[in-house]
DNA sequence: ATCCATACTTACCCAAAGGAGAGTGACATG
DNA sequence: CATGTCACTCTCCTTTGGGTAAGTATGGAT
């Protein structure tokens, strides 16, 4: 078949990197990751309840899976008190700190653009239907 | 027990529109959305096999389903051509793109952050272990 | 008549995500 | 001695994500 004009799909420049930057944003662009940084971001340093409590609906084994993974990626520190009974604190390292500023684009675009897309799911969904 | 001082746990301002947003965010932090918002970016107007083989790695169910739920969403563009065989050619609408944008600081930061991620990895594990 | 290409569906299946709820350790308090 | 506190951990279970492979529709090419 003739092939039509169509892009020559160019490869990417750097593929080893590209694979690494995919990995950290699947890894850090998670539903929990992604609200516990919010919250900590917003209130500073927290004990685990606390941040259960702020992210609401969240399960205490993700809690702590997620904590202490974003622990070893360096985005949390964790601060335990060794009294009785204990006391563990949380708080975003500067890295930490650092994503929660780039992610706060996406938080504003999702602010702005909710209504557009409450409208553009309407529409969807009538023009799916006969 | 007396309580120690302790941030109050504000209320959050509004809960309603917190909700919308979470909900948005749950549903564009998708590993796979955001792969094809980054090629459908880069390369403009593309049909399906193509987005599927400069994501790499992603099923035909996945890449149906993730580009009908960005096409619901508004986010991108789906173009079907009456021709035999079928070409169907997706491409970013302004919404789309302005969430684009709204990642570009993330993927900045992936970038940015790698080395950084993979030592504090490295001190996590030999901390952990004895 | 048969094959091919494209953009899908559909059916089946497995593995991972994640919730519910109980258990734990160590001490302070009633 | 029983109870409560906090930050977990463990087990069981359901739901979801997602892969594979096959099937579909259509008309042009061989």
């Amino acid at each position: 078949m003739a092939e039509p004009a169509r892009h020559p799909i160019p490869e990417n420049l750097d593929p080893a990197l590209e694979m690494l930057v995919r990995e950290i944003i699947e890894r850090v662009a998670d539903k929990w990751t992604m609200l516990a940084i919010e919250v900590l971001d917003e209130h500073g340093r927290l004990r685990f309840t606390q941040v259960g409590e702020l992210i609401g609906g969240i399960s205490q084994k993700m809690l702590t899976k997620t904590l202490r993974q974003m622990e070893s990626d360096g985005l949390v520190l964790r601060t335990i008190h060794p009294v009785i009974p204990p006391r563990v604190e949380y708080e975003l390292t500067d890295m930490g700190r650092s994503l929660g500023a780039a992610f706060c684009g996406v938080w504003i675009w999702a602010e702005e653009h909710r209504d557009r897309i409450e409208a553009a799911r309407k529409a969807f969904r009538e023009r799916s239907l006969p």
